[in-house]
DNA sequence: TTCTCTACTGTGAACGCTCACAGACAGCGT
DNA sequence: ACGCTGTCTGTGAGCGTTCACAGTAGAGAA
């Protein structure tokens, strides 16, 4: 009847114009967006096909500067670009980050912090509270962004164990230990003895617990620790195959090795080729993650299944409870081994 | 004088507080804040102590609500999980436009549509005005999703030329016809006469242009085309493998292949590695992209670079101009030989 | 009846910023 | 003296939403 908005004009509908043509007030079509409660059925029905039919989305700015979330969350990344272009188990953490988010209809901002540089500007970023809570993921010892932005209070989740332990930091990790067992307990029912070990790196829980669970196997089933047997990497690749050099070097008798995850693995696999081992003849090889280079690799690489869409659905709804004023809490999640070709 | 905030205080300082802080009005810092044309030297000082000492980050919503940008832009990747998963392109691309869009101080929101209710959701936000741009990579070829944002008026560049060609839409893509000759005319200069070719699919530009250079110069060679020689993929290793399979088993004398991207080239290399091939002695391997996996291969491909920092920064570029009201834009970027082990 | 309680609804006031406008002041030509 | 231009500054309005509050109506109890 009044005069609608026939014209050319381009303003998408606000709530005003939801409310007029449903003709109710603008707190009522408010109060239905957002849950309705304490809404009449009628009313409810005459806001939603208002809104169905203006074609109206909720503006987030407006929204955002009265209740001061931003409801979006950043996930963080904090190592050097190399790491982000090999390693695909990014990729499927971030994949399946996003997918959980957008189950609440909250966007992902990316932030990649590989320079110092970098994370700076994203630390000022973030704690100018541009975004609501922050999934970050680190393999690095005492990253100081955790830190900075814990002190800053912001609502943090971590990927995997934090070195603090102390320090109250929520966080979602596979359980390394009980994973490694079952590896070195597997290589040990293929008869294997001299089994070597490529650990993570030794200043993060997870390259430590690894390694930790393949000690205790040993112990438990008689087997000596040869420190000749063990060295360390940094999850790369290129770490993956010096180690496993390093170790052939040491311990030529080596039957199986145990390597921390399926990157530095196929590393080994290029090691071992190169050696003249044949996999799994000669030697056996277990790798951990079961990402997409543990099917990728020649042969195939039995692993320890670390389950990234569950981690990552936990770490968000972890981080968005945190946002909701709940205490920061660790969640542990169970591996499993997958026999595959390698062992 | 005042009271000023030495309480417990947790709302952090406004334009107002700034203002005050300053001796000047609101007006003046906005000012200040956007370029600082017509404002005195002493007030744009006076302004930046201010905002030092006060420690006050502009409120992006609020800002947003009243400009109706929204300073971020979108990252829309249609491509099927498995796709994200393998190829580390996309983190190339990914990592270097969110530090080209950090230099502008813009946030990337990551949109990952594999599936068709992603699409339909990820379009939903994106038509209600929640980015001002978006930078699509999809290797689709009539991408209903393009389609669609360009109808909406979103600004939008895509990565790779588009197959609707009268459409105005932006686009930064490498030279891929130039490329593809390059490469070709590099194994014919190694001898090679029986060179055969894994092309991309063939309903998108890419895939064409490159099978259309490898045509062109075998014909200025005089080296007759032979169809049992060319196959097609979709760029997943996988399609590489098998299809250079299909060529081994059509053109037992096949002495060179040329892969239309190192991905499909690790395939190929599987391939001719089971076959019994020796690369490069029997078989000589060029690849394209000249992504992480060219050098993780083994031997490590001759490939044709594209200039992925280049294209990334290029389509932030058009991207900006785009939204700033400009025109959309093509950028084509030069390729570059990259010779290594397996030619 | 009257009072209370519950379910529901409308209204003004923010949130923090930018924009358009008006005004002040200086310099300069007429 | 006047107007003009250009530089600089302050002010009010308004962006679209949520929130707190006040208010209405109907049911049920006293």
């Amino acid at each position: 009847m009044t005069m609608s908005n026939t014209g050319g004009r381009r303003r998408p509908p606000t709530i005003h114009d939801v409310a007029r043509e449903a003709g109710v007030s603008r707190g009522t079509v408010s109060r239905v967006l957002n849950g309705g409660h304490y809404v009449s059925p009628s009313a409810q029905e005459a806001v939603n096909a208002a809104i169905r039919k203006t074609g109206y989305v909720v503006n987030r700015h407006a929204r955002s500067l009265i209740t001061g979330r931003s409801d979006s969350v950043g996930f963080l990344l904090t190592e050097p670009q190399e790491r982000f272009f090999e390693d695909p188990n990014f990729n499927v953490l971030l994949s399946a980050c996003t997918q959980a988010l957008a189950a609440h209809d909250i966007p992902l901002l990316l932030m990649l912090a590989g320079t110092e540089d970098e994370r700076r500007r994203i630390t000022r970023y973030i704690t100018a509270g541009h975004v609501d809570g922050v999934l970050l993921v680190s393999s690095h010892s005492g990253d100081p962004v955790a830190e900075q932005l814990r002190e800053a209070g912001v609502p943090l989740v971590q990927c995997g164990k934090p070195m603090g332990l102390g320090s109250k930091v929520s966080y979602v990790a596979a359980d390394d230990r009980d994973g490694a067992r079952d590896m070195v307990r597997h290589l040990l029912s293929r008869g294997r003895r001299r089994i070597g070990m490529v650990s993570g790196p030794l200043d993060t829980p997870g390259g430590v617990d690894r390694l930790a669970g393949y000690k205790e196997v040993l112990t438990e089933a008689g087997v000596e620790i040869d420190e000749r047997l063990i060295v360390s990497g940094d999850y790369s690749r290129a770490s993956g195959e010096a180690g496993c050099e390093r170790l052939l070097a040491q311990a030529p008798d080596m039957d199986a090795v145990f390597v921390a995850s399926d990157l530095m693995a196929q590393g080994a696999l290029t090691a071992l080729r190169r050696a003249g081992r044949r996999v799994p003849e000669d030697v056996s090889v277990g790798g951990f993650d079961d990402s997409v280079a543990a099917t990728e690799a020649i042969p195939a690489l039995t692993t320890i299944r670390q389950p990234y869409d569950r981690i990552s659905s936990e770490m968000v709804r972890v981080l968005l409870a945190q946002i909701g004023g709940e205490d920061p809490a660790a969640v542990i999640l169970p591996t499993e081994l997958v026999k595959r070709d390698s062992t």
